[in-house]
Parts: structure tokens; C-alpha cells; sequence
DNA sequence: TGTACATCAGTGAACGCGCGTTCACTGATGTAC
DNA sequence: TGTACATCAGTGAACGCGCGTTCACTGATGTAC
């Protein structure tokens, strides 16, 4: 039962989809292939037409979602500061704290992506670059310190706050550590800053 | 072949310190009970004459690395600000970020963390809260910001800098990572600080 | 202090289970004439 | 445009493997007398 070209390319999306979201919401080892197949409506054995791996799946998922995010940054940053300050709260929101399977793979899938396989470390590696490459010119750069350092410091620092706003136990302490990052973010960002020029032969 | 209590007591300590290392190394959800009881040159049948299940094993071994750091804290919390400064830039080095298996913990499962079982999680949380309330004092507080949020800010800033400086591999982003987050350390903890109060009868 | 017996740390085979991957097969799609 | 055939998306059984956990067994330790 072959299928036409596009329900293939269309069933192919469909999985890369649902794995992105399985591997957020579980984990990457915790997410099995046959799963993912079943969540597709699709048996296992199919899988090995749209993918050589497992691995090929997870960076594709990742690479899938990352672009997705950095949509929304390159979009804000068109709009200007006032705009990236907004999309950055939205990362510090219960709300985004507590639907995992939909925010950002970095936070979600963090300590795992320290141990996948080397496509996939080079596709978590791009996307963080472009991220801080986007909102670097939005900074607020008081005592003259460089915009790109700061870039890496509010983003590690939010990842980090995400993960640990997810971990603990306590929602008390899990709101307080995701108000703290969201005053953090508004110090660091230059609300008033103009949109950065959009690029003419958009690429 | 029964052994003695002494024995026993021992051989557990040897179980979860090696289990401790390995969750860290490799994962949790990767790393077996038959690989860790191998790696105590034992058989894997033993392992629930110590345990009661795999679980119980990574609650342990998360609490008893964290207790480890907590006292490297408190100890330097007892001198000052200038050994709290010195004690979190060495969590910032390449050394530490390239020895995963001997460093945080939080850090080094962060991801897994989030989805472990209700007891893991519980100790994570007392942990992260003990180490902000150890360190919240030594918190330099320019514009009347409150300490306990600024400890908050700067510790998962760090666990969030030691993730993806892991996870990146590009190494001179990676190394700018580590920089970066040492700054915000340097600027962020008052090295002025004189020491806590020892506790008299420490509990 | 010496003997008899219960305890239990550690062994190694076995349990059911899910993993990633392979494969022979089916039948609709796409292509060549 | 119509027919003949190759392609290949999807199926479902099967592969070897490692997982967490259980269990009957061994024999040294600890305890009761």
C-alpha cells in the first residue's frame, strides 16, 4: 500500500511532530520508537522508510522545534525590544513551565542533550547560537559590558531556571524562581530599542 | 555467604557512590542496576538486599552527592565571601564542566530530574533551597534586591551555564559560556562579605 | 567460652517486558511505453 | 489516454538484547543457651 507523495511527506512531518513532543514531555531514552508510530496511528515497522535511526528522528526533532522557536525571536525582533521582552516573559510563565511537550527543547531535554549523539549536539549548538545572535542588539549594556556575553547569560539563565522551576517540588518556589528570572530579563533587555533591520533577500 | 554488618554498611556506601557517579555520567534512565552492581565487583542479585527498588537508589545517591556539596558551601559560608566566590568560580571551570560525573548533580540530570519520582524530586528541592540559604547572605544587593531572589538568580544561572556549556561542541563557545557566568558570579556575591555565624550546636 | 541455630549478604538463573532494528509481504502510486 | 510494471509506504512477525525484579540456594555471621 504505497502512498502518494505528499500523504509521505505529510505522514514523515506528522512523526517528526509527535516524536518532538514525546521526547520533551519524556525524555529522549524514555520515548520508544514503537510509540511514537502508535501516537502517529502507524505501525513500527514503518518507521525505517522515513528514518536510517532513532538518533536521525531526535535531530530532526530537535532542529524541527528549535527553528519553530527562533521564528518567534526573529519575528519579535523585527518588532523591537518591547516585543523580545514580551516573548522572553512568556518563557518564565506557569503556564510554559507546565506544558513541557511545547516549549523549548534546551530547557526540556537538557541534561540528555549532553549525552546524544554528535548531529544532534550540533543542532542544540546552532540553535543557541542563533537565539543569542538575535536578541544580543537588545541588550542594555550599562557599564559597557558586551551584548553577546550578556545574550549567553539570560539564556543559560533561563534555561537553567525553567529546568529547576520544573524539578522542585515546592510551586511556591517554583513561581518565585520563574518572578526572579522574569525581573532579570527585564533589566537586561533594552525595551525601548528599535526592531534590528529585517534582512532584504530574506535566507 | 552472609557478611558483616560492618561489611554490609560498607558495601552499600560503595553502591550508591558509584551509582552516584554513574547516574551522572551516563543518565539515570541509561545507566542498569546490573552495570553499577558490576562495577562494585558484584553480582546483580544483591542489589535488593540493599534497596528496594531502582528508585530508592537514585533518591540516595542524589541526596548523598548533594550533602557532599551543600558542605563545601557551608564550610566556605564559615569564611567568608572571598571562599564562597572561590568555591562557585571552580564550579565554572573546564575542569569541573568536563568531569561531569564529580559535579552537581542538578546540573548533570537536570532534565531527568523533572520527571523522576516524588522522593527524587523532594531532594533535589531541599537541596537547591538549602544551598540558595547558604549562599543568600553573601549576596551583594546594589539596588535593595532581595538576597534569597538574587541566590535564586545566580544558582540556576550556574546549573543552566554548566548544561549547555556541556552540551554546545563548539569549545570556544563553550569556554565564553563559563566565562560569561564566572562574571555574573564576581559581580553578583559580595567578596567583602564577612563570615556566617557557625552554628553552635550543628544539627 | 563453646555449641546449635537463625539470619541474611551475595550468587546466578530465570521472569516478563520493551527496546531498536530487520524483513518478507501487500497493494496503491508513479512511470515508461 | 491506456496498459504493464517497477517502486516503495506501511504491516506485522521476528531478531537479539538489556532492563528491573524475583527466587532458591550457599555459607559465613551473629545470637541464644
Amino acid at each position: 500500500m504505497k502512498k502518494s507523495k505528499a500523504e509521505t511527506a505529510e505522514t514523515r512531518r506528522r512523526i517528526v511532530e509527535i516524536a518532538a513532543k514525546a521526547f520533551r514531555k519524556q525524555g529522549i531514552e524514555a520515548t520508544g520508537v514503537a510509540q511514537i508510530m502508535a501516537s502517529a496511528g502507524l505501525s513500527h515497522g514503518g518507521f525505517y522508510r522515513h528514518f536510517t535511526s532513532k538518533d536521525q528522528l531526535v535531530t530532526e526533532a530537535l532542529s524541527a522545534t528549535e527553528k519553530n522557536l527562533l521564528r518567534d525571536s526573529a519575528a519579535a525582533a523585527e518588532t523591537g525590544g518591547d516585543a523580545i521582552l514580551r516573548v522572553f516573559n512568556e518563557y518564565m510563565t506557569s503556564n510554559y513551565r507546565d506544558n513541557v511537550e511545547d516549549g523549548c527543547p534546551l530547557a526540556a531535554m537538557g541534561s540528555e542533550l549532553v549525552r546524544a549523539n554528535d548531529d544532534t549536539r550540533h543542532a542544540a549548538t546552532n540553535s543557541f547560537r542563533k537565539i543569542t545572535d538575535t536578541v544580543a542588539p537588545f541588550m542594555h549594556a550599562r557599564d559597557g559590558e558586551d551584548r553577546d556575553d550578556m545574550a549567553i547569560s539570560l539564556l543559560t539563565n533561563m534555561i537553567g531556571a525553567l529546568t529547576v522551576a520544573r524539578m522542585v517540588d515546592d510551586p511556591v518556589l517554583s513561581d518565585k524562581i520563574l518572578a526572579v528570572t522574569q525581573r532579570r530579563i527585564g533589566r537586561v533587555i533594552d525595551h525601548t530599542k528599535a526592531p534590528s533591520a529585517r534582512r532584504l533577500n530574506g535566507e
